[in-house]
DNA sequence: AATTGCCTTTGATCTATATCAATACACGAT
DNA sequence: ATCGTGTATTGATATAGATCAAAGGCAATT
């Protein structure tokens, strides 16, 4: 695919920076290429939803929107490739395959956010937290990196405004876990999960197809 | 596009119907021809989580998984056209316009995913209650009916399952509202807006790009 | 090695929303 | 008209998590 990086344009921020402002035009599409990243969105109040976190290798900037409504920052040092939304379009004319691609990636990031609206809706703390830890294993699983001792590229804060919660209660809830035994803390941001298991009937609470109790309304198709 | 209808099946349904039943293997996406429906996922201690409500127009079924981790009900008496995901496939090899569509879509249902995710997160009860009004009438004037007598196909449960509240709250709220002068309700479905301003002051509450707070970390692109 | 400045944790209260409990309302069936 | 059933509202109380406040930890800087 020679035509799709002479599109790209490479670069890199360092920890912390802004690599895209809220409310900017949305005209790149951007993969990020190694470290982590954050995309926020802010209260006219300051405060913050954090509406997902970026691993090495996901995509940023598929909106239908004319401007992001949202800001994405570095976590770590980052580099990234950033396509140009135009450029990017009429590629998709030569090579339907990216559409396809574009299609895919889409989906997932779909499901996530079905799964993090399931977690800010109807989760408690101790089972959010849990199930954010869940999570960030399973990304590192992915990525072939090490899924035990589980490395957080990110703060609390970072966790809470996440998980719809303030530091305060990120941080009793990790201890909970410490405390019951499901996970260890040998620093701040590595986490030992102990009782796989455990940790997975705390955060994972969504119904087994068997064991789901019937309440919905009775159906009849016509 | 004949080939597009052949693939399709047309299916109507009750109110009340399970469309589509969590856990189901994920073999159709659907388009909802008329009435609405929508979007849920439960817990396994009951608590239900809306993801989304289904107005006519609306698609549903596009995911990365295998199966569905969520159900469809129909609110209103529906009917619908479901396309094997299999055929679909076939067709939009010989169609790429459509895998375009597709995209489309995704990222639109992306863009109110990350909505929802924002008002879970980070919103007051009576705020998450007045952007849903908000909602409700965009939605209904996006399709050319009356955008202010607002026309509720869902009841308050349904509110507060997609809202992360409960029932009570709701109602408070829409209380609040109407005490506020703000709303009226000639009846539980149907909701006059009678100070659109303040409905969308209290409902909308992103930060304006200029009154930004700045308390990121500074930015130092490398 | 002391100082400074973040983070994180822990503790003490407060409050928004949930929960529990009636009551009111609307509408179809009798 | 009256009853019955489901939905909505309102009221009283409880509680999970927020807020306010302080104290540890850790790493960089002097």
């Amino acid at each position: 695919m020679p035509r799709l990086f002479a599109l790209a344009i490479e670069e890199a921020y360092a920890a912390g920076a802004q690599v895209v402002p809220e409310e900017s035009p949305a005209k790149s599409v951007i993969n990020l290429r190694s470290g982590h990243a954050l995309v926020s969105r802010l209260a006219a109040d300051g405060k913050r939803q954090i509406l997902a976190f970026l691993f090495p290798g996901d995509f940023f900037g598929l909106t239908s929107e004319d401007n992001y409504h949202y800001s994405v920052t570095a976590l770590t040092d980052v580099t990234l490739c950033r396509f140009a939304r135009t450029g990017l379009e009429v590629l998709i004319l030569d090579f339907p395959m990216m559409d396809r691609r574009l299609r895919f990636l889409l989906t997932r990031l779909l499901d996530s956010a079905n799964e993090l609206i399931f977690s800010l809706g109807r989760k408690t703390a101790l089972q959010k937290v849990a199930s954010f830890i869940w999570y960030v294993s399973y990304r590192n699983r992915k990525l072939g990196q090490p899924d035990n001792p589980v490395q957080l590229p990110m703060q609390r804060s970072d966790i809470a405004d996440f998980m719809g919660l303030t530091v305060e209660t990120v941080s009793r809830s990790l201890t909970q876990l410490k405390r019951s035994g499901v996970l260890r803390m040998p620093r701040p941001d590595l986490i030992e999960i102990v009782d796989q298991a455990q940790l997975r009937v705390v955060g994972v609470v969504v119904a087994e197809p068997s064991s789901r109790r019937d309440t919905e309304r009775r159906p009849n198709k016509v």
